[in-house]
DNA sequence: TACATTTGTATCGCACACGATTTAATCATA
DNA sequence: TATGATTAAATCGTGTGCGATACAAATGTA
């Protein structure tokens, strides 16, 4: 068995485990956000405009790393739920800007006890707090050292 | 602002780093699988199957943590592909076992120099190879945690 | 001022993921 | 050996992601 082979092993790669960390961690998610009825995408596009009360549709595709084709129809089914709203731009009529309804900002009283609700989900004594913490590092430089590949690609 | 609302901020969050990286990841192989005719889930599957050669959708929904309502269409657009063949098992007929054609153990050889191209894009300097051991050391330990309460609800 | 280029958003098509359900085969046990 | 429970895989519907493309508004430039 060479090197080269073993290299091929699901074990051994770093892009399994993400994608199938990411994949759990929505799962768990799930039971939780059907309470405010939002899917997982729908919850960070939510989370965003609570930290940020007006942006364009371009601001929040940089803020989740989505492309517009991705983050469109995610407004429009907030928008649907009455969550948000969408107008053009006065001053440059290409943008479009999202803003959250009073529902829409009344929901965030409902999602803030979610985080702790996670974390007690993440933490099971196998793993400690440090090595969280340095996992989330490691893990957010990651992906900055990773959107800037896939950024000149 | 309460510590309370802080956690609802993106930065804050172990999920959405995952789910960002995930994806990003997932872009970076892109270019990589297009010679191979793959999408990521399909290279996954391959992997899989060149590792254990006659399997169980069942076995191979466990070693991917996917259900079979993802996985049958993904075989069954492998199989279009000539790259495997699926029947079903004469000892128990619910199970369907799916093994490599020529063609799908012939592309192993394509695919055994993406993981070092893929790891070159991981390594830039900003992130040691040490840290990428304990990140995923970590990471798989997080799966498996998560794999378990996911299990269990 | 013409006109090519860029930018912001949306549309379309394809391929996942997954909850809910269905179907068929096997198992368990009375 | 009947039959209810369990298991394996597939089907269906909804919601992402994203490449390719379209289109209109804004910008750059001769």
């Amino acid at each position: 068995m060479s090197d080269q082979a073993a290299t091929l092993y699901l074990d051994n790669q770093l892009c399994f485990p993400l994608y199938a960390a990411s994949r759990l961690t929505t799962k768990i998610y799930a039971p939780l956000l059907k309470e405010l009825d939002l899917t997982y995408p729908q919850y960070l596009v939510m989370l965003v405009l609570w930290q940020h009360a007006d942006q364009s549709v371009n601001a929040i595709c940089e803020r989740l790393l989505l492309e517009s084709n991705t983050v469109t129809p995610l407004l429009k089914r907030l928008e649907q739920k009455k969550l948000l709203t969408r107008r053009r731009a006065t001053e440059d009529e290409r943008k479009v800007m999202v803003s959250l309804t009073e529902k829409g900002d009344e929901l965030r009283e409902q999602a803030l006890s979610i985080p702790e609700q996670i974390v007690a989900s993440f933490d099971d004594g196998e793993v400690t707090e440090a090595e969280i913490r340095q996992f989330q590092k490691t893990l957010w430089k990651l992906v900055r050292v990773l959107d800037e590949k896939v950024e000149k690609m």
